[in-house]
RNA sequence: GCCCGGGUAGCUCAGUCGGUAGAGCAGCUCACUCGUAAUGAGCAGGUCAGGAGUUCAAAUCUCCUCUCGGGCUCCA
């Protein structure tokens, strides 16, 4: 007997009955057949011991694609179960999925014990073990009361199965991680015994695994609700080789070295001093001068593009936090209160009801709108000590903030300048991959429904405008407001959120806005909340790990470091720095009492973009030696007017041009 | 806030079995004046995060506090 199954390419293939995917596999050709380690058959995973069955659509995932090695790091997480179980016997198993790189497995040990780092050399040895034992892996199914014998003392895996029991119920639902088809669960057994709750699919043997690494253990909330247990999560890495799995520790390795607070460190940018307390930076000379060319640059492209500044104080009395909403809904992001003369102040966790008070200050005419307020406003923000981090989460940050208060017919076109304003600027400091979302209605929210509809129709017209790729987050809005985030990539990868675009519904009602229409009649205004590099701290870090501290030559504090070869070169030496001041860039002049290639080595550690040195042949030539950062093959004799004339187009960010409407 | 791991010179780190502290880099001084990523010598630098306890004796062992890092939750 034969059946025919049709491959990935289209092209039908005859197989005996009874074949499974594994032996089919191996029929195409040998290399497949080692490499599969399971597929999708007629689009749903399943294991490689499947018997195939007439007219089935094939599809072998192989271990080195991003379905295999989600296959992979699964079934290393079920090793890494199996392997802390057998160490410490009645461990509580939690849920081990697959995740970006890795995988990790959430563990509730006996008798409150704890993981510690070393646990995980013993657990690792363990797992190695179990490897080279050949495990299988074997599917079977069970019904939920089965499964709840199967898995009586493993309480989490009890909860797993309830939840899937009561899915069966409400089969829109789709189900959550291990539970598997609703109304009966599947379940891994390894050879040894071990079992677990598992969908699926599973390499076939614990021999194709081994490129993994366990990464750490960390704490975490059972179903990530801090009100739940709290677990021992691992963290692991796995691929499908080891030459794979060292690629990735490389690069988490470029990662670290990229890491802006140790950048921060070594170029001497800012700091955060204990005596002033978690998550409040001080920026250094050279880290101010580059947030004050951000900052300028900023306030400039903003001047030309019809914003207009405010500036406002730090604190407010409660009243203005009680009517703006913050004291109802945002205390807990708050810093505490301040009484002074029988009024309480609160430090302002965002600028906005300040911006109000000034369009509130007189009567206000359709004329003025849209009318376009821009501060860097500092605000201050009570964040739980656990999660500060470098200057990327902080509890006292600048916002590039502005508040855009137009008639309701200016709305979708503001916004849709806006945007492209956002998109524009980012890209001058040399960023280029955006994705955005588009967070609509939550649940909780206020509003009448047309609004939202209004506003959140507004908002992707202006995405559409724009062409930036997006995604819908459903319901995932701000209570008051639908809004779009602006998330980007970074030279290694890693996405960032930074812009931020609201259209409040809220504000404008509760400081009861108003202004007068061509028809004379009275109108609320729509308000826009929008912050472009987030926050400026946020964007700094950001930058800093894009280029890895080797800014643009706009953004760097040193841009040309003059080095005279010998003393009597100095004169001239100074003649060049002075010539380079009077193009506007900024110099450094570093002495001959050390050595030239010490003296350029300080120089290239500190990333200045153009090393000169002058000698002899300068002097008399009235030329440079030019080293260029990221070259090591420095160029002689280029004449002093030439070099000038070369970097001057980098020596400011480019201007965005007009945004126009 | 919670779990895990740290805190020794400005930075990176060593410090064995409990016996009063060590290196490299950076800094300072002197000499060297040099053509593209480390010239040499010398000097200085420490309440071993802080407090309490155990001990004849604590960087080292115990407890508490502070603080930093990795996560969870949260978020610009």
């Amino acid at each position: 007997m034969e059946i025919s199954v049709v491959l990935a390419d289209g092209s039908e293939r005859k197989v005996p009955s009874g074949f499974t995917v594994s032996q089919l596999a191996t029929m195409i050709g040998k290399k497949l057949g080692a490499d599969s380690v399971a597929a999708k058959i007629n689009g749903i995973l399943r294991d490689l011991d499947t018997v195939l069955g007439n007219g089935d659509q094939v599809q072998i995932i192989t271990r080195n694609s991003d379905q295999g090695r989600e296959v992979l790091r699964h079934s290393t997480a079920h090793v890494l179960a199996q392997a802390v179980t057998d160490l410490w016997p009645n461990t509580h198993y939690a849920i081990g999925p697959s995740i970006a790189d890795g995988f990790y497995y959430d563990f509730e040990l006996p008798d409150g014990q704890h993981f510690s780092d070393d646990d995980l050399t013993r657990i690792e040895a363990r797992m190695r073990e179990i490897v080279r034992e050949d495990q299988t892996f074997a599917r079977s199914e069970y019904s939920i009361s089965e499964g709840l014998d199967l898995f009586a003392g493993q309480p989490f895996k009890l909860e797993i199965i309830e939840t899937v029991a009561n899915q069966a119920a409400e089969p829109e639902e789709e189900d959550l991680n291990e539970g598997v088809e609703v109304g009966s669960i599947s379940v891994y057994r390894n050879s040894s015994g071990f079992i677990d709750l598992c969908r699926g699919p599973h390499v076939s043997s614990t021999l194709m695994l081994g490129s993994f690494k366990l990464m750490r253990v960390a704490g975490a909330y059972w179903r990530g609700n801090e009100r739940r247990p709290q677990l021992q999560r691992i963290y692991g890495t796995a691929w499908e080789s080891d030459k794979a799995l060292k690629e990735h520790l490389v690069r988490l390795e470029e990662a670290e070295k990229r890491d802006h607070r140790r950048i921060g460190l070594e170029l001497d940018l800012f700091h955060f001093p204990p005596e002033i307390g978690g998550g409040l930076p001080v920026f250094h000379p050279k880290g101010a001068l580059i947030r004050s060319i951000m900052e300028d640059y900023s306030k400039r492209e903003h001047r030309k593009a019809g914003y207009e500044f405010a500036w406002t104080p730090h604190i407010a009395k409660s009243t203005l936090f009680e009517i703006s909403g913050h004291l109802g809904w945002y205390k807990a992001g708050m810093y505490p209160p301040m009484e002074m003369e029988g009024a309480t102040y609160y430090p302002k966790p965002m600028n906005c009801p300040m911006h109000i008070l000034i369009y509130k200050s007189k009567g206000r005419s359709y004329k003025e709108l849209p009318l376009r307020l821009f501060e860097f406003g500092t605000v201050y923000r009570f964040e739980r000590s656990g999660v500060l981090h470098g200057l990327a989460r902080v509890r006292g940050l600048t916002q590039d903030d502005s508040h855009i208060f137009c008639s309701p017919d200016q709305l979708a076109s503001e916004l849709s300048r806006l945007l492209r304003f956002i998109l524009s600027m980012l890209k001058t400091f040399g960023l280029s991959e955006f994705e955005a979302e588009l967070a609509t209605r939550p649940e909780k929210s206020v509003g009448e429904d047309y609004e939202w509809e209004y506003a959140t129709s507004a908002l992707e017209y202006a995405l559409k405008e724009s062409g930036i790729a997006y995604t819908v987050a459903n319901g995932e809005g701000a209570f008051y407001a639908p809004k779009i985030d602006v998330h980007l990539k970074d030279a290694i990868g890693r996405r960032w959120q930074v812009s931020t675009l609201q259209v409040d519904l809220q504000m404008p009602q509760r400081f009861d806005m108003e202004f007068v229409d061509s028809d004379n009649t009275r109108k609320r205004p729509y308000m826009i909340h929008r912050a472009l590099f987030g926050s400026v701290e946020r964007f700094f870090a950001i930058l800093l790990e894009h280029y890895a501290g080797a800014l643009p030559v706009w953004l760097s504090p040193v841009q040309v470091a003059v080095l005279p070869v010998r003393d009597d070169h100095g004169e001239y030496a100074n003649d060049v720095v002075n010539e380079l001041k009077r193009s506007d860039s900024r110099v450094d002049y570093m002495a001959a009492d050390e050595p030239l290639g010490s003296r350029i080595r300080k120089a290239k550690i500190e990333k200045v973009p153009y090393i000169l040195v002058v000698g002899d042949a300068d002097v008399a030539g009235k030329t440079v030696g030019v080293n260029a950062r990221g070259s090591n093959d420095p160029e002689r004799g280029v004449p002093l007017a030439e070099f000038i004339k070369r970097i001057s187009p980098e020596l400011n960010g480019q201007p965005l041009g007009d945004i126009v409407d």
